[in-house]
DNA sequence: CACAAGATGAATTCAGCG
DNA sequence: CGCTGAATTCATCTTGTG
């Protein structure tokens, strides 16, 4: 996101140490670093039971979901100190997929749901949490509550969606919730619980119709262990690979064959896009993963935790890069088309955890024609576009689309095939919709907050110009795609969190975190156009935020000692947010498309350099 | 001076095919 | 395996206009 433009900065009149606009916010309560630095779940000591495995293995385990219990149990089972790590491996797969724990499992599904908790969140937390720590299992039931009753209550304070039309259904949608009731109550439990509706029919079909939701759920659980299975081992003999061959990275890469000819040179230290471009799953499509296929290194785990962002489509080996300085995380690309009705293929570079993602409500319509009702009534059939391209930052000019309707004109009815080929190539290129006979226009600004999850006139007003309006926009965060990844905060931080917003724009990391109701108790923001930090503090001010807002401009000027000073002051961050610029990634920029040495992209390393400061500092502070 | 329009391709990926 | 064609892409710079 998040616009760093270098080539109109107009920061003449800054202070020195570059702070704008101090708080007029009364400060809130701070809450230290001990309070709210809840580690993950798993956060076991290793050292009393990984005798025999390495702490790597340990690790990786650990990261699989599954208990040092567990782990322990499974070093003894299969011979204790001189156990094999992939003997130990298979028995632990098999106790989480054996029938045994299943039907102590169904003991404590009956318990809780005794108490009064829904069926499907108990056997989703049993999946994965364990049966082992009651305590714990009710505590995330609690928490998942909270959760879904606020994700039911409306936000009044921002009005998303403000079509008169948009809780009411449209024929499309009657008609699939039609099916939808159609379909067996199994079924749509299963949905509800973020399985796709592929993955969740054909379970059920081999469980037989008669199977309950909890075997239905074992089996698919232990579908998705037995892929991780078979990943973890291709990972471990990557890992091989690596260790014999000197440190050669490959992430997403099929395996690679021995004897080959050396043009595989050329392919050396890439990161490949995934397809589709799920990351570690989206709503309501297969492969959805509760565990990172390839853990992240110690040395990189939180908290604090961090959010990286840039362009998935980035010139060859900026990716590799950007994860060598990022503790060698692998990035989750995820394409927005899943969320909303645009494309936006980004890479995301994060140590969150990735159980337990929600998605924000009410969430978005998926097509264009379902975004824009308006546009049906003149959308052609030839056309047959359902999903816009990415939003990027300049639109199509009026005379563009006076020449298009002359053309269309020129025809009644249908036009040939050449002519549709055209104008086709003309909506794709420059992202039209139809709003009258043979009229076609590009989006307007506030039809692009909607599309990319913001409130209504968000970018409006504080003297932005409509060029500088998409400028900010096209720079932007999908918020309905970050809030994804970032829901998984909300239980860990249910008392707020800090946050450090590097390269902020119009603030959609901000909003995501607003629309998940996770309480900003202070945001540390840096952002360089004026305009945008307006954008900002005015969405700080309308949303009644009790939080601390800080505004910097110059992220070259913030100095690590101001960070340690900042952090000092308000107990640390929790969250270091931000997507460095793109300007030299973007395809679409033919002058300077010169990868992360850029003018701008090169800023890329500034957040490389805060990061580092905040986790150091945090690390300290700990102690 | 601010703003809008127009001109300016290449890098990358992928499906299809011989 | 290599080739080809199609599709996609958080942009920059100059010029014209009011």
């Amino acid at each position: 996101m998040m616009e760093h433009s270098g080539g109109d900065d107009s920061d003449e009149n800054w202070n020195t140490d570059d702070e704008l606009e101090i708080d007029n916010f009364q400060s809130s309560p701070v809450h230290s670093m001990s309070e709210t630095s809840v580690g993950p779940a798993d956060a076991t000591s290793p050292n009393l039971i990984q005798k025999g495995i390495s702490d790597e293995t340990f690790a990786s385990f650990i990261e699989m979901g599954f208990s040092s219990e567990m782990i322990a149990r499974a070093i003894e089972e299969t011979g204790g100190e001189n156990s094999e790590p992939m003997l130990i491996l298979e028995t632990l797969f098999k106790y989480s997929t054996s029938t045994e724990p299943s039907s102590s499992k169904s003991k404590i599904i009956n318990d809780l749901t005794g108490m009064g908790f829904p069926e499907e969140n108990v056997i989703k937390v049993l999946q994965e949490y364990g049966d082992e720590n009651i305590d714990e299992i009710t505590n995330v039931l609690l928490t998942y509550e909270e959760v879904e009753k606020m994700s039911k209550s409306k936000d009044e304070s921002i009005n998303i969606n403000d079509d008169d039309n948009i809780y009411s259904l449209s024929s499309d949608e009657e008609e699939d919730k039609l099916n939808y009731s159609h379909e067996t109550g199994i079924l749509q439990d299963l949905i509800k619980m973020q399985y796709s509706r592929e993955e969740a029919a054909k379970a059920i079909e081999r469980c037989g119709e008669d199977a309950s939701v909890e075997e239905v759920v074992d089996f698919i659980c232990a579908a998705q262990m037995a892929r991780q299975f078979d990943e973890f081992f291709a990972e471990h003999d990557k890992k091989e690979l690596i260790t014999n061959s000197k440190k050669r990275r490959v992430y997403n890469e099929p395996p690679r064959r021995e004897r080959k000819p050396n043009t595989a040179m050329a392919n050396d230290e890439l990161i490949r896009l995934p397809k589709p471009m799920t990351g570690f799953g989206v709503p309501n499509e297969p492969g959805l993963m509760t565990q990172r296929t390839v853990p992240i290194p110690d040395v990189g785990r939180g908290p604090p935790y961090f959010y990286y962002e840039n362009v998935a489509m980035a010139p060859k080996g900026v990716w590799a890069k950007i994860s060598s300085h990022l503790y060698d995380i692998m990035p989750e690309f995820v394409d927005s088309i899943y969320f909303c009705a645009a494309a936006r293929k980004r890479g995301y570079v994060h140590n969150l955890p990735i159980h337990n993602r929600f998605q924000i409500q009410p969430p978005p319509h998926c097509t264009i024609q379902e975004a824009f009702p308006l546009t049906k009534r003149w959308w052609p059939s030839w056309d047959r576009r359902r999903k816009l391209n990415c939003l990027v930052t300049c639109i199509a000019s009026a005379q563009l689309t006076n020449r298009l309707r002359e053309k269309l004109e020129n025809h009644d009815g249908e036009p040939p095939l050449s002519v549709q080929k055209e104008i086709l190539e003309s909506c794709r290129k420059w992202n039209l919709v139809w709003v009258g006979k043979n009229k076609l226009a590009p989006l307007e600004a506030d039809e692009m907050e909607k599309l990319l999850g913001f409130p209504r006139d968000h970018t409006r007003g504080g003297g932005i110009s409509r060029t500088d309006r998409y400028k900010s926009l096209g720079n932007s965060f999908q918020v309905d795609t970050v809030a994804y990844h970032l829901s998984a905060l909300k239980p860990l931080f249910p008392k707020g969190i800090n946050v450090l917003s590097l390269f902020t724009g119009i603030g959609g990391g901000e909003v995501a975190l607003h629309r998940l109701q996770i309480r900003m108790n202070v945001v540390v923001s840096v952002e360089i156009s004026e305009v945008n930090r307006n954008i900002l503090s005015s969405f700080w001010e309308q949303t009644n935020q009790t939080g601390i807002l800080r505004e910097f401009s110059d992220v070259t000027k913030l100095d690590n000692h101001t960070i340690e000073r900042l952090m000092d002051e308000y107990g640390g961050f929790d969250l270091v947010i931000g997507g460095s610029p793109c300007n030299n990634l973007a395809g679409g920029n033919r002058i300077s498309r010169v990868g992360l040495e850029g003018d701008h992209s090169s800023l890329f390393f500034e957040y490389c350099r805060i990061l580092e400061t905040v986790r150091g500092k945090s690390a300290r502070m700990r102690r």
